[in-house]
DNA sequence: GCATTATGTCAAGTATATTTTACATAATTC
DNA sequence: GAATTATGTAAAATATACTTGACATAATGC
């Protein structure tokens, strides 16, 4: 299912996928996937995107 | 570097490897791998590893 | 001592996460 | 209204997570 708490919590820094993208140094198509929730990414990259959007994993990605 | 809070987790709940695996669906060398720090495992396997030992991705993967 | 259990590790194979390139559309801005 | 930005999506290639099978060792219990 689609990750909406990353989709708003980027929202809230103000960043485009690709921002986010670049910061987390994956592609866009990567960051576009895990928000529309079709797969299973890593757990370092999941690591990446809490602190580029100052969240922790339980916030983003526990149910 | 090691997952020592996954290997005491582990413990606590007096789950060998071996069990651990086949509650998660993975094979053994996978859970000895993560424990031992090698890699990178998805964040479905984590989250399936947490459940299985009554821990949020916090308490196990987060730094 | 022997059998069993738990763990470490390695090599070769398979499944899948991720990249690259590309095209399409809607919204925004000049 | 043309140019730019943000996003969705798809196909082919590459990197890597994970499996399978195998062998080694230490600890435990009979």
């Amino acid at each position: 299912m689609k990750n909406l708490k990353m989709k708003s919590a980027r929202a809230a820094k103000d960043l485009s996928q690709d921002d986010l993208a670049k910061i987390c140094k994956v592609s866009r198509q990567t960051i576009s996937a895990i928000e529309k929730g079709d797969y299973n990414p890593t757990i370092n990259l999941c690591i990446s995107i809490c602190k580029a959007l100052d969240k922790t994993l339980d916030e983003l990605f526990w149910e």
